[in-house]
DNA sequence: CTGTTAGCGCCTTCAG
DNA sequence: CTGAAGGCGCTAACAG
């Protein structure tokens, strides 16, 4: 319960004017006598500059809203932790807010952040709609996207689309003729259409017979175990799991029912997550690197913030994890195996 | 690149006063008609009213500095979760900062935290020190700490403890009578410490003739993968994971020798996370509800804002989860299997 | 180099 | 019920 300690009463005490201290904290024209003065004062007064009469003034606040559809996941863990990676060293802090996969929420939070004042934005979005632009528009207040990716707004991401072509390029050139890609719904555009489209492409493009079943499923693990015995139905060389978390729900119903994998059926994921490496047979996925995405988000906004704005789509790189849970059709064998290791 | 409109826009709009405008935004004491104007000025104009001019007055900042270890852990995700549940129906916001464990770090964000004017503070420490007293006493704003616990502070954290001895004697009562238990270092008190106090006594109390050893391993997977043969080499019955992670990479370990889980060894964890439900076997373990750990967390926060403060240690309950990867000594046979279905 | 003088945008008595 | 006036704590010209 201390006395709050203004500026005022620093200079009173150190004998000097307030705009004396107020150099002192910020640029530094004093004379040495003076600035030892100060120093002591403040000391002793145990002084700290108020927050926000300090914004009042400036119109900086160092602070960088941050819109997420949820918090508890990996991806988004990883994301933040590129956000921190760059913004921190800076003095940035991040204002958080989530919006529970709701796309009418996540526009409440980005006009919320921005009557707040901060200097910047950014959304990792489940989905853009024409009030994202709009919102972008008409506030001074500059905005990056992550996540998904949209005309005329700043946006980063991985390449959903190419993710989804070199996995079904990879596993036609393993072989493999009948998949089922176990995916999510539409409305999430990077992950239920993209990441889909470019897979039916890879996998397709050429004058094979290959054919490609699609089955829905949520991003749980358990939706995905759930759905298994239809995807089975399709009889299968290869499931693609949309995500590494769908994957691993289905290989834990492929061990309950007894079924080899790749022996007698492949599976891949997305996402490269640790966990694929740890379950039996590691995972064959293709990596994300969500903490770059973020890294890159924070600098792209920090360009915007010093006028270097350059309205740019800019997406990640890809890194393809060859593990254990494809079978290599084509030679007969199984692929080559990378268990543990492939985490380092 | 909006033109910046302050309250006496508004108020000039409206052909009223800055003041009668101010009453609009706060309490209500206008006329019906005043109102509709006032409202309509409002609207013309797109105004915001200005966050730090308010908060210089108001005195207080609906915001809740959050200092972290790390963002990119599935606990870590819970937590937050938990706070966004208690304190956005109220209109709080979180401001984040991390401390990529570093005790120092935390230190320096709570103080930079306290100088922000942050309405209240919540930290999910990594180990408490005499500094984190004293910085709780010399300020002003309300101090609330999770992750680990301190005489004389507000801390609300899983009973570790409880949970070592819980699983100690679970243990025991299935048959078991050497054990190494796989943890990390002891500056981590909460998990280094008490935890496997907690086991040690829980597995050894009473007459038996158990042992337990001690392997100490990382946090992640591959360094509990490396300690694996060290484990092993201690011939134990079981070997409990101080989280879950560690048991996983031993899990896997265990995979790739060809030893069967858990019918020539057993292994548990701590933690409770998703993943150990679709791992085969899958993880027996407890739950710890990180989430419920924040809200409880948020809770007391707002209680301790709210003047009803109480100096008090809570914890969280605890929850076993019995699945796979225990064989029964006693009775010569497996424990009770639940899979995927303890998801639920 | 330093003190004085003005506000930043809003809220809050205080008379009316 | 309403307008005028006075700051909140700090910074930024402006004359010295």
């Amino acid at each position: 319960m201390e006395e709050k300690v203004t500026i005022t009463d620093v200079a009173k005490l150190a004998g000097v004017s307030k705009s004396t201290v107020s150099r002192y904290l910020n640029n530094g024209y004093i004379s040495l006598e003076k600035q030892e003065r100060v120093r002591a004062a403040i000391a002793e007064t145990g002084f700290k500059s108020n927050f926000f009469a300090k914004r009042l003034k400036t119109k900086e606040s160092k602070l960088i809203g941050i819109v997420l559809p949820r918090m508890d996941s990996v991806s988004v863990g990883k994301l933040l932790s590129g956000f921190a990676r760059i913004f921190e060293p800076l003095g940035y802090q991040g204002l958080l807010l989530v919006s529970n996969l709701e796309v009418e929420k996540e526009l409440q939070n980005i006009e919320s952040l921005q009557q707040q004042g901060v200097d910047g934005i950014i959304v990792d979005s489940v989905g853009i709609t024409e009030r994202h632009r709009e919102l972008a528009k008409t506030s001074g207040v500059p905005l990056v996207i992550t996540g998904q990716s949209a005309e005329g707004l700043a946006c980063i991401k991985i390449d959903d689309y190419g993710a989804g072509h070199m996995m079904g390029a990879y596993l036609r050139g393993q072989g493999h003729t009948r998949a089922v890609f176990a995916g999510v719904t539409e409305t999430d555009t990077a992950v239920g259409v993209e990441r889909r489209k470019g897979f039916l492409e890879g996998f397709t493009e050429g004058e094979t017979e290959a054919t490609v079943d699609f089955v829905q499923t949520g991003f749980d693990f358990l939706s995905a175990y759930n759905k298994a015995a239809d995807i089975l139905a399709c009889r299968p060389t290869v499931i693609v799991g949309a995500t590494d978390n769908i994957s691993l729900g289905i290989l834990r119903y492929l061990h309950e029912r007894g079924i080899k994998v790749p022996q007698e059926i492949s599976v891949t994921g997305f996402g490269g997550y640790d966990v694929g490496a740890v379950v039996y047979p590691a995972l064959t996925t293709i990596f994300f690197d969500y903490e770059l995405v973020g890294m890159k988000a924070a600098r792209f906004l920090l360009d915007k913030l010093a006028g270097k704005a350059k309205h740019e789509k800019l997406e990640m790189p890809l890194l393809f994890v060859e593990r254990e849970s494809v079978r290599n059709l084509a030679i007969g064998q199984d692929s080559e195996k990378l268990g543990l290791q492939s985490l380092v």
